[in-house]
DNA sequence: TTGCTCCTCACGTCACGTGAGGTGGC
DNA sequence: TTGCTCCTCACGTCACGTGAGGTGGC
């Protein structure tokens, strides 16, 4: 016979813990002193303990614990239990998986911002870009409407994102209304990657541009815009594909923030 | 101006939880009637609540989400926090797999248990075991320890087992004390699966066994040996391997069940 | 007598849901 | 006047943990 104290060190349940279960007849101590109160455990008391243990690991609630201890002697008399327990766990896995999806996106999204915020010079330059794998959706409309494709690409994707969204203009001006626009993400190498329905998943090719980094809400961008078209013109550059906008930090998931820290870089691939 | 109804219904909160996040001051309603006590949102509200949905929908607690409410005006201010709680989810899921890896270990076997507790006559019978690839540890004891060993396999393995666990006998005749054992547990084919300290993984060679199914507790098991080894004589079979002890059902995870319903198979191998 | 162990309340946790009981506006 | 909407308590959820305040045995 064991004193509260001395089972909890035996089976590592708590003291409070056995109180409760003594309390909702989960394990009923072998003895009660009438006079003080005091329980009394003994070593089938014990036993329960580590079924108790177990299916505690399991992650089972006090009432299915109850019940598999007042029907059961035998495993196979759990498995109805066992089975709905399964599915419970599944389903809150995958919530929390869902969950997990949507946070790291964001932070990978920041993190690479911060990265390619290191060199944000309103300089113009000329360098090389690598080839890259992106999931795109080319769609005609008005540039306010980029966040919603974007919205949708990083909804369906948000696993195999891989760097800042851009978008790739292939009218030849400025066009106010019905812009053909291709909003784009990144995607990592390798994996397959099925594509959802009006994505096109594709690999697009590097090679020298003319950029610039626009600070500033994109109602300003028409600045940077003819900075950069004047650079072209003055060293007589041949753009060879359509130019592309990289949001290097713009609205984000949560929050719009402040248009005046949206970083913006404008790239205008020339021949080589 | 909306009532907390309309504005329920704009934005998906229900109106308990609405009140909730005004007492906490998460969002407090744009004017409150003094008279009436009556709550009215506008747009300015609404956009706190498309946060508050995104938040939630990352599983974000009250808590947090106040916080972020409070001192973020752009995701990049919300990276700690958010960081801290990617951690927290992350851990959520690998207790929840945790718990979900037991409770699959018991169902798979116990279906399995009833998958095969179909054919129980008790019969001598001579049939083809086909190769398999086993989970073993070979240890020297007694019989009864057996549990321990397969209690270790089944830890550390769970998500890899595939069939009952069995032993093999490599002593000549029965041994009480230091028999030469190894509990055997059977893992599925293909995947690579590294070896915890003590186990070794390896593939086990089917071919004619002479078999019988016996019922009811270990002790008795001597009186299926001798039905078996005199079938043997008879037939004049040679034996080309250690015996093996299938325990089709015997004690489960979670409770010793009734050794009057346990079910072995012993198996001898024999030459073709 | 001093610690130690045990006891029984009562309250807090988390994000609401579920009433009860009542009031104001159409 | 009848519904409908809104209001404020108060209680329940789940498995204990954290005291408070007190008692019995060495």
């Amino acid at each position: 016979m064991f004193t509260i104290g001395e089972f909890s060190k035996i089976t590592g349940l708590t003291i409070k813990a056995l109180r409760l279960y003594h309390e909702k007849g989960i394990i009923e101590p072998h003895a009660v002193d009438q006079q003080t109160g005091y329980r009394y455990y003994n070593h089938q008391d014990a036993e329960k303990a580590r079924v108790i243990r177990l299916l505690k690991d399991m992650m089972l609630g006090l009432e299915d614990i109850a019940d598999i201890l007042k029907d059961c002697s035998d495993d196979a008399d759990a498995v109805g239990i066992l089975e709905r327990h399964r599915n419970r766990l599944e389903d809150r896995i995958n919530d929390l998986r869902k969950a997990k999806g949507y946070v790291d996106s964001i932070l990978n999204s920041e993190r690479e911002a911060i990265a390619m915020t290191k060199d944000n010079s309103s300089e113009i330059v000329e360098k090389h870009v690598p080839d890259i794998r992106i999931a795109s959706i080319r769609w005609k409309g008005r540039y306010g409407d980029t966040g919603k494709y974007f919205g949708r690409l990083a909804k369906s994707l948000a696993r195999h994102l891989a760097g800042r969204p851009f978008n790739m203009y292939y009218d030849e001006g400025f066009k106010e209304e019905d812009a053909d626009i291709e909003s784009c993400f990144p995607v990592r190498e390798g994996r397959e990657i099925k594509a959802p329905e009006g994505v096109s998943i594709r690999s697009l090719s590097g090679g020298k541009v003319v950029s610039i980094m626009h600070k500033g809400p994109y109602e300003q961008l028409g600045r940077s815009y003819e900075r950069i078209t004047s650079h072209l013109k003055e060293k007589n550059y041949k753009v060879v594909a359509p130019p592309r906008e990289v949001y290097i930090k713009g609205p984000g998931f949560i929050f719009k923030g402040n248009p005046k820290n949206y970083l913006t870089e404008i790239q205008f691939p020339v021949s080589e």
